[in-house]
DNA sequence: ATGACCGACCATGTCGGA
């Protein structure tokens, strides 16, 4: 079967809901992993992904800030959710699709937020930045987020907050002391992806020296002009999973619409 | 300076984003 995922930190789902829709209807993925949905459980506008054809929700969200949910066509077998560094700040949530699916083996997906980290990149002065570096650890620590569990698929996907490689920024040299970009952060993420024996799907598909965004700043006056991103938003698969990777779009038309996230979506298609 | 912004909230400024 053909199955596609999608991620997308929207920086407010109520604010953005019918670009949302635009999105879905123009993309069809199986499954929409959200971020940045700055809106508590009991608010999230569930009628309208029902009538979109996504009537399977998974929330992890809370008032005003943060927040992750997974919309789906498939049913989930199983849902959990992790308190990161032990702050209940709604960073995480993970779906399980059975056989049931349609899929040959079952199918764990996680959905995560990772902490920006504020200004700074020092961990003595500045506590986001060492929240980061915790949650970074623990990410590369956490068993539930290891990709190669036998019988079963894997993705881990979300705004993760790190450029990782050298082409993941408009310019390695200015980032390299500009959070998101230092070198402590991307060995980090690097060593989790490793450590949980993750595949980069992104960077199959274009590797480097290739650059690769997903996220322009609001403050550049005319962003597509300046072309200064940076690719914080990843899909990482268990290797059998990423083998079976068919195709990978960065949506970057959306960063164009009308009142835009700063973040664009990343659908990658498998045949599994 | 990449940066001239953006969203939520018991708001009219503050916090957080990155």
């Amino acid at each position: 079967m053909r199955l596609a995922v999608a991620t997308w930190n929207i920086n407010s789902v109520r604010l953005r809901i019918r670009q949302v829709a635009r999105l879905l209807s123009r993309h069809a993925p199986d499954l929409l992993c959200l971020q940045e949905t700055k809106c508590p459980d009991e608010r999230f506008p569930r009628a309208e992904f029902e009538q979109l054809g996504y009537p399977h929700i998974a929330l992890h969200g809370q008032k005003g800030w943060h927040g992750v949910a997974v919309v789906s066509k498939h049913p989930f077998a199983d849902v959990a959710r992790h308190r990161f560094c032990d702050y209940n700040d709604a960073r995480h949530v993970a779906v399980t699709l059975e056989r049931a699916a349609g899929l040959a083996k079952a199918l764990t997906l996680h959905n995560f937020y990772v902490p920006a980290g504020g200004d700074e990149p020092d961990p003595e002065t500045n506590v986001k930045f060492a929240h980061k570096l915790a949650f970074l650890d623990e990410l590369a620590s956490y068993p539930a987020t290891r990709a190669a569990k036998a019988g079963s698929h894997a993705l881990l996907v979300g705004d993760l907050n790190v450029a990782p490689l050298e082409h993941d920024v408009w310019s390695h040299r200015q980032l390299l002391d500009v959070v998101s970009h230092t070198p402590i952060e991307c060995e980090k993420l690097r060593h989790a992806q490793r450590a949980g024996g993750w595949r980069d799907v992104m960077r199959a598909f274009v590797p480097e020296p290739a650059k690769l965004y997903t996220w322009w700043s609001y403050r550049a006056p005319d962003w597509k002009k300046a072309d200064k991103g940076r690719r914080l938003d990843h899909i990482w698969a268990s290797p059998a999973l990423a083998g079976a990777a068919t195709k990978m779009t960065i949506a970057r038309e959306t960063r164009s619409w009308q009142q835009p996230s700063d973040h664009v979506p990343v659908i990658a298609t498998f045949e599994i």
